[in-house]
DNA sequence: AATAGTTTTGCAAATGTTTTCATATTGGAG
DNA sequence: CTCCAATATGAAAACATTTGCAAAACTATT
């Protein structure tokens, strides 16, 4: 029966109706070893009876913590950034942080705004996407000397302590795995790289993978297509039209894979004995794709716990050093990738 | 070059370096039209110098809004609430609100001990998902008079707010559609209905479609899954291994569809011609899978954005009336489904 | 040049907590 | 019993704002 008054409780009227002071209700809250037992329960009856809620934003006017931490994405609804914000989520959480949660849609001008309004709202402590920013952004968190962290790739000289993976390592992986396999008339698929550092380094990286064995995609095999199986779709099915076809194809990223593979069905290729597909990330359900993709892992979810651990302590314990963790990708060989064949149908 | 001293500005600071008084500088970010344009040019200058950023916590004290709303979840990282959150996001981010996530992971204890949570952090609003609560939550939000609402599912006679669909509706569609395809041997792969009021209506509506045609769905054809692609594919698997086959496979979403084909797939089961798959949600990507997904249409992006809007709306026009939105389902015929053939390869 | 009216600004109280310091209460030891 | 130390509680200042009210500064108007 928690609603007593019309006016909504605070501590004053929990001393009141407790007859305690306002100091020993709020010690029995932040510090209850200092108060008896029985003083405690009184409170404790008092709080219960007004239906009594704490109010963190006058403690946080003492300097005292919010308790949330801003995590600010390019979009929510990705499956690999709702894997990430999954986990920070359960692992700042564990420490009692909650987030605040906005996307910029890889605005990075919308990035710094977001950044802005979390600062108002004084987050202990913000997470950002990946390590292009504005300099504004960069220049905010300095000037605000908030605990602050990227996300999602890593830079060994990163102004900011980050957890990540090696985007660059990622597709020049998948890239060199397919060169391996005798592809040579190779295309590609990735997202728009502007305001996407992470699909960057993954495109340079394959593109690296390539050069190193002396293979150039054509303009022609060079698709972009935005993060959505409709558009790899739409878009691998236009480069399917024409009649010279490459024999693999490498993509920014699981969900274009899964887009490419079904084009490939759609006109009646076999993958991988057509073309071969490989895609980065190994998200959930890559694994259990028919057939299996292959691709290299990213490890969304330890990526994002790792984070969300290390930035909460980084907040508790007042660390003000910069930290950087990379997180093992690996190569993780399936069933989308064959050999490539001779017009006799032998390996090279 | 936002920095000056080393302790942060705070409205004094810039009342001083303005050389104004305290509540002017409050005066011109709340009410600016009361203040000269001269003056204010002047504050500006001085905030933009220190580096000042209004402490949102000091306004909530004043029983202004705190500008955040709760959103609460089962979990992020499905497909189909990312969306939601996303398109939710989006609606209050644009009335200037922002919104802390947490997820529960079906537990309703914990859904009750994150409302709370965000209660002590002031949101000026709730949102949960379906209508499924623990009592104490219901009773924690009718004793704190805070705007709340439900989502995802629409009951006529809900408690609370609510925007959503109508998930028996979906379930019996969907069901209804294999049905009237003359399929009478049928499955069915739902998660587990515990928590989770979404999935048993919609599994309500499929078997009492089922009922009304007289087909009941043998216990070995029943199969449960939690979301997830390698579960469902498992899960049917186990189901295929067996040599009594249903025609046809009714799923409670679109992942356990997916789930549900690829082990067909593995079978070498041709879909339909061999067994039709029907899904329900269309989420993203279900359109472009090969065969393409025969699933009923929940809206989700509508539904969160609706959700979003109206719950804002609410908060600033201090609205209290409760109201029900329905966003209508659509049966989406693809191609997983075919007629059921009898033995001499005719329709019923 | 004085007055009335209007616009702009400042003062101080209020918001809901925490915390420091001081005071009151208790439990033993002598 | 008395006194001391330890323990439990209370009073009031501090935190960063907003806002009602009053004072000051302008603008016209005579």
């Amino acid at each position: 029966m928690p609603d007593k008054d019309t006016k909504k409780a605070d501590i004053v009227a929990v001393a009141k109706a407790a007859r305690v002071s306002i100091s020993t209700v709020s010690r029995s809250y932040n510090h209850p070893e200092l108060v008896t037992p029985a003083t405690r329960k009184k409170i404790d009856a008092a709080v219960r009876r007004l239906g009594y809620i704490r109010n963190r934003a006058a403690q946080t006017m003492h300097g005292i913590r919010s308790g949330t931490i801003g995590l600010i994405v390019p979009t929510i609804d990705h499956a690999i950034f709702a894997e990430v914000i999954q986990a920070f989520s359960d692992a700042v959480d564990a420490q009692g942080f909650t987030i605040l949660v906005a996307s910029h849609g890889y605005d990075l001008e919308r990035e710094y705004a977001v950044l802005r309004k979390f600062l108002e709202h004084r987050v202990d402590g913000v997470a950002l996407i990946g390590q292009e920013h504005s300099e504004e952004t960069f220049q905010l968190i300095a000037s605000q000397r908030i605990p602050a962290m990227t996300i999602w790739n890593y830079d060994e000289a990163a102004p900011l302590s980050c957890v990540g993976a090696d985007n660059f390592g990622a597709g020049h992986a998948a890239a060199a795995h397919i060169a391996a396999l005798g592809h040579r008339d190779i295309g590609i698929v990735f997202p728009p790289t502007d305001g996407n550092d992470r699909a960057k380094d993954r495109q340079d990286g394959a593109l690296a993978a390539l050069k190193a064995k002396q293979i150039v995609v054509p303009e022609k095999w060079s698709i972009q297509a935005p993060y959505s199986i409709a558009d790899a779709k739409e878009a691998v099915s236009n480069l399917l039209k024409g009649d010279d076809l490459p024999s693999a194809l490498i993509c920014g990223n699981d969900v274009l894979a899964q887009g490419a593979i079904y084009a490939a069905l759609r006109h009646g290729l076999q993958v991988p004995g057509d073309m071969s597909v490989v895609g980065i990330g190994d998200f959930k359900g890559s694994r259990e794709m028919e057939p299996n993709l292959t691709t290299v892992r990213l490890p969304a979810r330890r990526i994002g716990l790792l984070a969300g651990e290390r930035l909460a302590q980084k907040i508790v314990h007042a660390e003000t050093d910069v930290f950087r963790i990379c997180c093992e990708i690996e190569l993780i060989v399936r069933d989308t990738c064959a050999p490539f064949l001779n017009v006799r149908g032998q390996p090279l």
